[in-house]
DNA sequence: AGGGTTCTATCACAGTCGTGATAAATAGAA
DNA sequence: TTCTATTTATCACGACTGTGATAGAACCCT
C-alpha cells in the first residue's frame, strides 16, 4: 500500500545524492540533471522538491553543518565537565572532539571533501558567503573554547596567547583536512591524529 | 613599425589575464572566451596561441609554479649559508622564506587564490592531478629541508620528529593561506605572520 | 466514483561551453 | 609587387546548464 512520500525524507535522500555527486565528481559537476540521476530521480521530480538550484545547494550546506553540529554536540556531552578528568584524559578527549573535523574516515572524508569545494566556491560565489563565513566563524568559537577550558583547567603551559593559539590550531586543523583529503597517499588518518595529537602536547603544560 | 607578435610573451599575458579570471570570478568561470576578453583577445587568436583550454591550463599552472619557485630560489640566496647568521636571525629567515607561501600581499593573495581553486579541482580533474601532486611534495621538501638546516645548526629544541614537524608546519602553511584567502577579515596579514612567528619560536631552542 | 492534491515525467527555451573549420587581414621576405 | 607565414576574426556544431510550462499518473479523502 503506498503512500504519500515523506518530504523531509525525499530531500534528505536528494542531499545524500548531492554529496555523492560532490565527492566523486567535484561540485562543479553536481548539476541538478547529474544529483537527480544519482538519487534515481527524474530531473522534475527533483524539482518538486526543490524548486531552484540555489534551495538545494543552501539546504545542503546546512544539512551538513547541523549533522556536524549535532555529532560535536554529542561529543561535548559525552566527555561532560572537564575539570572532572585528570589531566591527560583532557587532552585526550579534546583530541577526539578536534578529530571530528578531519577525514579520518569515509563519512569525514566526504564531508570535508564537500566543506572544501564549497568553500573555495564561496570565495567567488556570494550566495554561498554567509553560509562559508558563519562555518569558518563557528570553527574558531569551538576551537577558542577548547582551548579556553583547558588553559582553565591548567592543562595548558602558561603565557599562551588564546588569539594566536586559536588561529593556530584552527590553521592547522584546516591544512591537515585539505592535505588528507586532496592526497591521502601523503597524509594518511594516523599520521593527521599524530600531528593534532603532537600539536595539542606541545601545548601542554610537561 | 608594427612586427610580428613575440609568442612567448602574449602567452604570458594570456596566463596574466587568466589569473586576473580566476582570482575574480573563480576557476570555474574562467572559459576561453572569459580570459580572451579580459586578455583584449579574440577567442579565435587566443586559440592561436593555445590549442587547447587543457594546453592553457597546464601552462598556466606550471608558469605559476615556476614564479614562486624563482621567488623561493632567490631568498634562499640571500640567505646564503644558515650557519653565517646568529640564531635569532636564522628563525627570522626561515620566517621570510616561509611568508612567500602566504597571501601577505596582493601578488601572493592571487596566487594563493589560484592555488586553492585549482588544487581542489585537481581532486575531482585528474588533467590536473600530477601537476598537484607535485606542488604538494615539492612544499614538502621545502619544509623538510629548512626545518633540517635550523634542526642542524641547533636552532631547533633537541627531540623533535622531523616528518611530523613537517607536516605540522605544511598544514599550518595551507591553513593560513586558505583561511587568509577566504576570510581575510578574520585571518589578516600581520596576523598570519604573528602566528608563523610564534609557530617557530615554538620550535625553537630556548 | 468523483475530486483534489501530490508526485512524476517530458518538452522547450535561452544561455554557456570547448572546439573544428574557414576566411580575412596583416606582416615580412622574395 | 608578389608570395608566404602569421595573426585575427567568425561561424557552426553538439553538448551541457538551469528553468518555465505542461501534462499525465498516482494517491488520499469524501
Amino acid at each position: 500500500m503506498p503512500k504519500y512520500v515523506d518530504p523531509e525524507a525525499r530531500r534528505r535522500d536528494v542531499v545524500d545524492a548531492l554529496f555523492r555527486v560532490v565527492v566523486r565528481d567535484g561540485l562543479q559537476r553536481a548539476s541538478l540533471r547529474a544529483v537527480a540521476d544519482e538519487a534515481g530521480l527524474n530531473i522534475g521530480s527533483l524539482r518538486h522538491y526543490f524548486a531552484s538550484q540555489r534551495e538545494l545547494m543552501d539546504f545542503a550546506m546546512q544539512s551538513m553543518l547541523d549533522r556536524l553540529g549535532a555529532r560535536l554536540v554529542r561529543r561535548v556531552e559525552e566527555a561532560g565537565d572537564l575539570g572532572r578528568h585528570p589531566g591527560p584524559e583532557r587532552l585526550r578527549l579534546a583530541v577526539e572532539l578536534l578529530a571530528e573535523l578531519l577525514p579520518l574516515d569515509e563519512v569525514r572524508r566526504a564531508e570535508v571533501a564537500v566543506f572544501l569545494d564549497f568553500n573555495t566556491a564561496a570565495r567567488t560565489s556570494p550566495e554561498f558567503a554567509g553560509l562559508a563565513r558563519r562555518t569558518a566563524v563557528g570553527a574558531r568559537e569551538l576551537v577558542r573554547r577548547l582551548l579556553g577550558r583547558l588553559e582553565a583547567t591548567g592543562t595548558l603551559r602558561p603565557g599562551l596567547d588564546l588569539d594566536t593559539e586559536t588561529e593556530r590550531l584552527t590553521a592547522l586543523l584546516d591544512g591537515l583536512g585539505m592535505t588528507a583529503v586532496l592526497h591521502p597517499d601523503l597524509l594518511g588518518a594516523e599520521a593527521c591524529l599524530a600531528v593534532l595529537r603532537g600539536h595539542l602536547g606541545d601545548l601542554a603544560a610537561h
